[in-house]
DNA sequence: AAAAAATGCAACCAGGGGGTTGCATCATTC
DNA sequence: GAATGATGCAACCCCCTGGTTGCATTTTTT
């Protein structure tokens, strides 16, 4: 394994926690509304869901967690950016995957062509 | 919303089952497997890994519920075999979101540029 | 036909996840 | 400085999930 394999946190143990985080309905909605809404509050946000702020803590806490927003105080308001880096992660993870049953297909192929 | 899109499985509320699906190591690990190593059994898979064959079985129902794999009875064994189609749409949700960001900071760069 | 192999099924258990309510705290604003 | 607004913190609840064990069932194999 190359270093930088080694140190990509695209490796099975890493991907499992960041895919679980994406793995709910509510954290999906979140991340588009942080997505293409823009910075946001968590009292902003909550509005647009029916659970309530003290949920949406939660899920925004799971969320950076795994990497995928960042917070800032500003004042007595904390705001929540969504941060791409990790999903670009997840999505080199699924590549890996599906490049590796190519592979399969492949070595099969050529096997029945024998 | 175009019809493709409407009845596309990327939409939110089914991308967030998906994810979960891929939220687990041993199911990822189990993924893996069957990607590279080809169709395999329940108990040559359980071999693998370090719990027991009905817990495994469990994770091969919640990937299958997933669309992820797909098994077939032969004789007294049942096979499990990768399905790819569902992994691209995985995929292309992620890409989904990163475009919807990538359209958020063009709109935030315009406007600081005003 | 009996033994062995692969799976199916069910009950059970501990822990975590997603949700709530209630109240304390800190920053603003009048 | 008192009221209001935005968060933080903690306790509690229910149920689902990941895991187990034990046993029944179905096919092979000898």
């Amino acid at each position: 394994m190359s270093r930088a394999e080694a140190l990509s946190p695209t490796r099975l143990k890493d991907a499992a926690p960041l895919f679980a985080a994406l793995g709910d309905a509510t954290r999906l909605g979140l991340l588009v509304s942080l997505c293409s809404g823009g910075p946001l509050t968590v009292t902003r946000l909550s509005g647009q869901f029916d659970v309530s702020r003290q949920a949406i803590t939660k899920h925004l806490d799971v969320l950076a967690e795994a990497g995928l927003v960042k917070s800032s105080r500003q004042g007595r308001e904390r705001i929540w950016t969504f941060e791409p880096k990790r999903l670009e992660d997840a999505h080199q993870y699924l590549e890996r995957l599906s490049r590796e049953w190519d592979v399969a297909l492949g070595r099969l192929k050529a096997f029945v062509e024998t």
